[in-house]
DNA sequence: CTACTCCGTGAAAGCGCTTTCCGTATCGCT
DNA sequence: AGCGATACGGAAAGCGCTTTCACGGAGTAG
């Protein structure tokens, strides 16, 4: 059944040492002649080395873990798409988890990712902004770290690790400039869950965009979806019943935003004629609505790229964060504000 | 640094044998004031099994391997959220792999998963319909369940192992039909790589459903996009120049569609109103594109949970195909032929 | 009170691999 | 020819854990 080292060594008539050394091309050299009756032998029993014997005898295990709100979200399949990219080319084999913002799930994840000694540990999306949480997930972290492995943050940096943050606030405040130039002053916003760090970042950075130009956001005009479609669609019925003569609508991720055009749609309110809609995150979907969607580009790919990096070629105690730009992207969902 | 069950026995004054088991809930009891101080000893030095010394020594790895396309693309994220939905309720780690279709790429992870020695691998996308193809997977699947774990396909199974696959033939078939009753006989098709089973599938359950009302499809109307956006736009292109009074596109998926849609757009051609469009999958996208897509349901979360729950629970050399029924939603792309 | 069965515990044998440490054979040099 | 230096193969010691096996003490029955 299984065919183990020990069986290809004894085919090919050395010892257990040089077959080793002839499959892994190690730095001792062996003979050619004795490396090709090796590598003829375990082609033939068709041997496959056991990864987790590997782990065990060399310590070290080629793994990366990563932790991410959900996979089918856009925004974060990008993400790993990125994250993929550099494993592939360092030879690591990448564990996903969906912890669906379920602290609970999220530290069972981090847990079964340190007992698999991953080498790289990257957390994406969560980010929840209370004590208790950053309290026990930092010791949970530490407990990683003890063996050996980095952790890299995407989005957020409340727990100690190598973080790649976009810059969620300087998008959000060009998002208010616009709308602001555009004459926009009845402005609805529809929020993320008002603990994760990015939601407020986004949300702050709004703010000051449009104190920018003289204009106020009462808190009572934001609404907060939970980075959903259809919490994008709730927040908008709640917003037009609160601000019937609202002109924008400010989504702070473009999937809620996309439940913010469905809603205005099925209200028979036209976008961007009667109502401008900006979202944030620059998903490949928010080419693909009607009107398409004038948004923030956040670099996911390249943040996944990033964070993985830093986690893999990190080295001592020294913290990196890094902070990516965003840019806006006008398309077509906004208008000059004509009333 | 890192801390072993050797030290967390040494700190609790038990052998490693007692550890073990205290720790495990092991068949053979432990006093429960032992199990007690272990318990305590393990937490205190925040103790995390190594998971590879566990699945060396129990030869068992609750490890699941996956194998997609592209993990950000649309259907096969849902797939892998099916996936990781039964995954967690059995306590397996799920590692994600994409192979975009390459297949040297999709046999090194075949084989780095056999290495794992997952217990179930799950494959998705890709299954070319080539012969020295599935000659070498065949071989590569084989050294992999020599190791007594299951292989389970969604969509294909042109290679022993289980398999689950939704009715492309029957969905397409409906499409036809519909097509057909709106009255459109000028139907350019936008398919799938050639050589994957399921845009065959889909394209023969097409033709047939055409048949059925007595139409034929003159292969020069079939044009192939490789399941991506860009893919759907370049084949319209084509189409468009080929035949330009079409009045119908049958996408055989949703990305695609999403990119005949965008075509079309650009050239001022209104869907449904001058030419209907019809995709494939139901991905959530589907919805959220103007007009919204009539389109046939695949159900993919569905097809990742079966998958598993058949690579897990299958016993013996028995191979199950399970059939997933599609169903066609129509929705705004579609309307009766006005020429 | 002896004989016998349980049951909790520990010692030790692996699981499949890597790697250090030796031993031997080969080579180049004086 | 004799010497050290070099190179390569093998034996064996782990890596961290599970599990079989053996053991001794406690409990039950005769």
């Amino acid at each position: 059944m299984a065919v183990t080292l020990a069986e290809v060594a004894r085919k090919a008539g050395v010892s257990l040492a040089t077959a080793s050394r002839a499959l892994n091309g190690s730095k001792r050299a062996v003979t050619p002649e004795l490396r090709e009756r090796v590598l003829a032998a375990a082609e033939e029993l068709s041997y496959v080395p056991n990864a987790h014997a590997q782990a065990l005898a060399r310590s070290t295990t080629a793994l990366v873990g990563v932790i991410v709100h959900d996979v089918s979200d856009p925004y974060f399949s990008e993400i790993t798409r990125g994250i993929q990219s550099v494993a592939s080319e360092s030879g690591h084999l990448v564990s996903i988890c969906s912890s669906f913002r379920d602290p609970v799930r999220e530290m069972a994840y981090v847990r079964l990712l340190t007992a698999h000694r991953v080498e790289a540990l990257i957390l994406a999306g969560s980010g929840l902004d209370d004590r208790s949480y950053s309290q026990s997930m930092a010791t949970q972290i530490e407990s990683f770290t003890a063996f050996g492995g980095r952790v890299a943050f995407i989005g957020r940096h409340n727990i100690p690790g190598d973080a790649v943050i976009p810059d969620n606030v300087g998008g959000a405040r060009l998002l208010g400039h616009l709308l602001a130039e555009l004459g926009h002053r009845r402005i609805g916003v529809v929020g993320g869950p008002p603990l994760v760090t990015s939601s407020r970042d986004r949300l702050e950075g709004f703010r000051l965009g449009l104190a920018d130009y003289g204009l106020e956001l009462p808190s009572e005009w934001v609404r907060s979806g939970d980075f959903s479609r259809d919490g994008g669609a709730r927040a908008t019925s709640e917003l037009l019943e609160l601000l019937p003569d609202l002109t924008a609508i400010c989504a702070l991720s473009d999937v809620m935003a996309v439940g913010v055009l469905t809603a205005l749609k099925e209200r028979g309110i036209s976008v961007p004629d009667q109502v401008s809609v900006v979202g944030f995150d620059d998903v490949p979907l928010a080419s693909d609505v009607t009107p398409t969607l004038t948004t923030v580009h956040v670099p996911m790919f390249e943040l996944g790229k990033r964070a993985l990096s830093l986690a893999l070629h990190g080295e001592g105690d020294e913290l990196r964060v890094e902070h990516l730009p965003t840019q806006i992207v006008i398309r077509q969902s906004t208008s000059r504000c004509n009333v």
